[in-house]
DNA sequence: CGGCATATAGGGGCCAACCCCTATTCAGAC
DNA sequence: GTCTGAATAGGGGTTGGCCCCTATATGCCG
């Protein structure tokens, strides 16, 4: 793919940004471009449709800045970031992500991303990200911050798992569809302790019926669909 | 590219194409208001950023057109196009899927959707999808012509779906965590309507809780885990 | 030592979930 | 024309889920 633009038009001030982008996806790389060019100083100079070629196009053509997606073929978004961030530092990186994909953010910024936008924000979050590139700073959402903070600050104290190993096995248990009682009686104890434990995990993972747990004892690998 | 820009030559006859677009990334929406209205005679006149509001917005407003993501919350984009097709039957429907989502492309049209196009295509495909529509005519690229021809000879005796549409309805908000009365206020039904579907699909899968029933729901790929 | 997290257990209350029924409307099948 | 399935809605009931409290025993950490 790897669609190369010959840069003609310059605004009054000369600055204008050349910005490389990367998705799979034809349809959102040439909604983004449409997007980022709705800005008199933002010009899409490359696109790439994998990593491999975002890498090299970013290598070759030193843009300003580079808009990778996470999920891409022959390299994710944040191995090519890597690479582009060792081979020609003086490309900015912002990582662009699925909804919550957020885990992702802590090696993001260790791979040398300036910033990490969700696709799941704004198209305002976005310019606004390219701006903050623009001046050197490094940019992040408010929601990006948090799970920052949490990350940092669960890593500091430690953390194993957020659920203590009774609250797991309870989890598990709760998302292999066993009533309270049931559980209970699998693991010799009452129901009320059964219910405290459930309740605990419920509490700590921010959720609010079974139903929430077994998607989350899915994610961990807990249990199968 | 194929980004065509500045064609005035629909300006004349005055038609301009009202459209709305659903998708769950804000971003994603962004990009393809700015593509389409790129076009001189296409306008964005809505957006969504799930099934429900899709459905509701294209009955209330009457588009000439819905552009709607297959994965969003509440509804499917496949659901959200059975019930506009119902209740406004001039709205036509095109599907934006993700790479491999072929999968759904025959139950799509089933659905009533006048074509499907997915995301890894070029921009160009998509405004050609939306003429085809503006000419009354189906729309699909040549790989999905390919999947359904595929999809068609592979069945013949068809192994029917074990649910009905509204169940299958109820049974992903009900593994989305909603509560029988938010699924109620999302659907336009009575406590009791929902009751019934969920209670039926339950016995038609030989489940005895919604617990169960969100598992299902994952490996339908009616939900993400 | 004293405080903190974990694991255990119970009381009491509210409401959602789930079950059994019946009933109407409508579209297709035969 | 009748019959069946789907979709709609309700009445009425039991039980389980989830919440708020309190309480005790244990072990660890600074």
């Amino acid at each position: 793919m790897a669609t190369i633009l010959a840069p003609d038009s310059r605004e009054a001030d000369g600055r204008v940004m050349r910005i490389l982008i990367a998705d799979d996806h034809g349809i959102v790389r040439s909604g983004l471009r449409m997007l980022l060019e709705s800005q008199s100083d933002m010009e899409v100079i490359a696109e790439a449709a994998n990593g491999a070629d975002a890498r090299d196009l970013a290598i070759r053509e030193r843009p300003d800045l580079a808009i990778l997606d996470v999920k891409m073929p022959k390299l994710t978004g944040l191995q090519a970031t890597r690479e582009i961030r060792e081979q020609a530092p003086e490309v900015a990186v912002l990582i662009l992500s699925m909804h919550d994909d957020e885990r992702y953010l802590f090696e993001a910024l260790k791979a040398g991303a300036s910033g990490y936008v969700l696709k799941a924000q704004a198209d305002s979050d976005l310019l606004e990200a390219v701006r903050a590139v623009e001046r050197g700073e490094p940019f992040l959402t408010p929601e990006a911050q948090r799970a920052l903070i949490k990350d940092v600050l669960g890593q500091g104290s430690g953390r194993e798992e957020e659920l203590t190993p009774r609250e797991q096995e309870v989890v598990k248990l709760v998302a292999e569809a066993h009533t309270n009682k049931e559980i209970a009686e699998i693991l010799h104890l009452s129901e009320k302790t059964v219910e405290n434990h459930r309740s605990n995990a419920m509490r700590k993972l921010g959720m609010r019926d079974r139903v929430e747990l077994v998607r989350y004892a899915i994610r961990k690998g807990l249990i199968e669909p």
